[in-house]
DNA sequence: AGTCTAACTTGCCATTGACAAGATAGCTCG
DNA sequence: CGAGCTATCTTGTCAATGGCAAGTTAGACT
């Protein structure tokens, strides 16, 4: 039932998000091009436009998906700052191409409102969590375990980290976690 | 002098990375256009192939000479461990286009032995910095210090820290650094 | 003076993002 | 039922880009 109607796709809005996060996942953000998603989605190569405008638009679509995701990641983690810590870096990984987007707001308008809404309910997410443990300032405990974690996913995926780490990201994150959190 | 002579530019591979580094620095790595680097070195749009080949042997440059920075950098820094940190996110801050392309392997060729030789004196320094200090399992020490400046600095540049945290990151960065070695 | 080579140019092509104008489908409402 | 309305998609076009090929020139070295 893939191509039963000429017109009228569907679900292309999805399809084109689908397609841009898989070619990212193995190509990298710089790879991706809108023609080449309409290619996939078997649509003209001006489809896109409709949906989201521009490139940045479909950037932002999935920018404030990857943030809904990395939320739904955190409360699934449960309470403990530790556990929190490894699922941000199990999304990182899991969701390599959102958590790229994500984090490089030249490539998206990151003043769009489903943006900053969603950015803000994974922030307090991760505030809170840290927020349970504390013992020093928590504004200071709290950048520091993001950075701890955003630091590890982001060595990570560049592949700077030596082979010496390990093959498993989130249990070698957790070794450095419990090191900030003892 | 600059137009004294048609031909021969006299030192056209310098002033593309230059031109380069500028037009990152204020627009970011997706703005980068070889044309448009020509066009500001008063050459031909083909006069950078001949120097860097395409446009991933002029990243491959620059990234050499941003771990050649971040050495430095860190040499300057002196021992204490902290301060080297603190270095770590002032480079990144100072040096923000060749930062930003030196953990982005998928922008240029990472193997490069230029590249690579240049990483392991960065890399060397680094671990050297944390060795003095040491405690826990010094690998552990290492990438958990790795982790957190390189997860600030990146943070810091992708403007997702909260204003709270002030206008200077070497400061923030200091602080954070701290809760890691007490 | 003659030759050789590195440094640059001109010209070209496929691809891309963006825009404009048109076509179609499916829904709504009389 | 059918006439219009609107969201969805298409075709056509343009300027810009990266990359390649083939020339041209400067200047170094005999």
């Amino acid at each position: 039932m893939s191509q039963s109607r000429a017109y009228h796709h569907g679900d292309l809005r999805r399809a084109l998000l689908d397609a841009a996060v898989e070619v990212m996942a193995e190509s990298g953000p710089a790879a991706l091009s809108l023609r080449d998603l309409a290619r996939r989605a078997g649509v003209s190569h001006a489809a896109p436009a409709h949906h989201f405008g521009d490139k940045a638009g479909l950037l932002t679509a999935l920018a404030a998906q990857g943030f809904e995701l990395l939320a739904e990641a955190l409360r699934d983690a449960g309470d403990d700052l530790v556990d929190t810590g490894v699922a941000y870096v199990g999304f990182a990984v899991r969701r390599r191409a959102h958590f790229e987007v994500m984090f490089r707001p030249d490539l998206y308008r990151a003043d769009d409102p489903e943006v900053v809404a969603a950015q803000a309910r994974a922030g307090e997410l991760l505030r809170t969590g840290v927020a349970r443990r504390t013992g020093r300032g928590p504004d200071v405990d709290a950048l520091a375990a993001w950075s701890i974690v955003h630091g590890f996913a982001t060595l990570w995926l560049s592949g700077a980290l030596p082979p010496r780490v390990g093959p498993d990201p989130e249990a070698a994150a957790r070794i450095v976690i419990s090191r900030l959190f003892p």
